[in-house]
DNA sequence: CTGTTAGCGCCTTCAC
DNA sequence: GTGAAGGCGCTAACAG
């Protein structure tokens, strides 16, 4: 346990300089003679001086933090976005601080407001729709907000994603265009997640469109999970037996929809379609790979943190880059 | 956009009190009369007022942050840490401060290194063995320190867990009790993994104990998966076609193991035996319900934090805290 | 290329 | 129950 923290006065007596020369070479800031930063250098080594940023930000009133808000860390697709902000991040000196608000709006917004507190200097939220003060926080910080995943909304700063409501209708179209025409919904609340909301509206629209309407329907309450999917498909062939296809709110619950068939005998697609959302790593292992629409999160995160910092003030205008998806034909539809 | 942020001054001013009454209010410390506080209250919630944080920090010398260092973001096992972490700190004024490894030593030191200087008061990690300095750093900045996941090091203050050896030899000891006899193994690079490797050796102790040895192993190089468990079940089988049983270095490698003999027509069990590590939901979800190790990832983080909350300063003596796993038989081996 | 001056916004200590 | 004074460690702005 070292006695005391040095702190860039101790560097400075001991390198023989001024304490803003020290700041300078830390902070490889300005220009500084090649033998005096050799001599700060070594200083700072001798004593293990660590800056201390609290300092640093409250003097030069910007901080290196990023604030990130995420809804849930139940499944892999929003840890796919933090790693794609990281991966834009990465070479900078910012560093992201993350807040999860399970799905709820109050919760969102406490935590906008406690990371607020930091003077980050950007928050990059995919939390789903934001409560109005929420909203007048983002907008009143001044700083850039990036929101992630959908852009069926009207964003503050910058969205980064796709429409999660044309990916409903594309999927609803597609599956109408391969024969298909008694469908089923399995879903979970999507009062918390309006992404799932969008979809499935979208959707239904689509089957509207060709004169269809969904023949059942089933939600699951909370998180969704393959146990869930396997017991929502159950429940969903209980009372409506004839669906011909059956779409998932995301491949999660697909997959668990896929092993039901397995357990029960069903014959995927031939005698029940799946259809997923997301793309993820376990729908394409399973040994037939799941109908499914694919979007990149890593990429999502990774765009808006570049965009971030190759902007760093707000610009006047708003913008939105569309990530887009793809529907994957896969196996089981 | 606020023409300016209002400060503690601002607020005091308004409230017509002094600052320092201001902060009391706010942080809800020392005596304050009712009416004082209702007044300051109005004026903060007039005047819309977030504290600074950096300010409090660097005037306290004590911020609200605990470092927290995971070695991935590739599939759910970190998250559930992360999750359990923001439940054990849930209600209290802590923020978590995350950085990510990908199972880099020196990357662990440089991200340690840039927590420590927004002046933490604990550090959480699950990064897998420290370089030298890291353990170093660790110890000399005097705060707490949480090492997490397996408890076969010796711990720098506390570490919450399990022994990954002895969990490896326990799944031995189960399956050659079971009557398995030709061990196959799965893994991965583990290098960079150490708790993969203890859990290795552990298995391999079992086996010479019984007089015996593995009949064959692969590994994958980059991140588990299903899909490379999959694959490299497939490679397993070439190499050593009469194993009688697969362990595999975790689930997501073993359930891609059990799709490989879904696809491929193998008896799971009866033809091959198919053992994984972790217990995740995806690997119960499936027909037959994965054999494998269970441990509790959400109450390592839980743990850790609520002891850090509990004792803040940090102990004489090292502690370490075993969270246990549980062999689950599963319908697979 | 280097230094001086003057805070950043808040909290600790000590007084009343 | 409240306030005054001083400083936390660093950096912007301006000299030289």
């Amino acid at each position: 346990m070292p006695p005391i923290k040095p702190t860039l006065t101790d560097v400075a007596r001991l390198a023989g300089v001024s304490e803003i020369t020290v700041s300078r070479v830390v902070r490889g800031k300005g220009p500084i003679a090649a033998e005096t930063r050799e001599r700060v250098r070594r200083a700072v080594e001798t004593l293990g001086y660590v800056p201390n940023r609290a300092a640093g930000t409250l003097a030069s009133a910007a901080s290196l933090f990023i604030g990130v808000i995420l809804p849930s860390m139940h499944n892999i697709v929003f840890p796919e976005v933090l790693r794609g902000i990281y991966e834009g991040l990465a070479g900078s000196p910012y560093q992201p601080l993350l807040g999860v608000t399970e799905y709820n709006r109050e919760k969102e917004q406490e935590i906008l407001a406690s990371l607020l507190a930091w003077q980050p200097m950007a928050i990059i939220t995919a939390g789903s729709d934001h409560t109005e003060t929420t909203r007048r926080l983002l907008l009143e910080s001044g700083v850039r907000v990036a929101e992630l995943m959908d852009t069926d909304g009207d964003p503050v700063d910058l969205a980064v994603g796709f429409s999660h409501r044309q990916a409903g209708y594309d999927s609803g179209k597609h599956l109408i265009s391969r024969g298909y025409r008694r469908f089923g919904y399995v879903g979970h609340d999507w009062d918390a997640d309006r992404r799932a909301r969008f979809r499935y509206e979208g959707l239904v629209a689509a089957l509207a469109e060709a004169g269809l309407s969904l023949a059942g329907e089933v939600h699951v309450d909370g998180p969704s999970s393959a146990k869930a999917g396997t017991e929502m498909l159950a429940k969903l062939l209980g009372a409506a037996p004839d669906i011909d296809v059956a779409v998932f709110v995301n491949d999660d619950m697909a997959v668990g929809g896929y092993f039901h068939c397995l357990s029960a005998g069903i014959a995927v697609k031939d005698g029940l379609a799946l259809f997923g959302f997301n793309g993820l790593d376990i729908g394409q292992a399973i040994p037939l790979p799941l109908s499914t629409v694919r979007s990149d999160r890593f990429l999502i995160g990774r765009i808006a943190a570049e965009r971030i910092i190759a902007e760093p003030k707000r610009p006047a205008e708003t913008a939105i880059v569309d990530t887009g998806y793809e529907i994957l034909e896969g196996a089981t539809a």
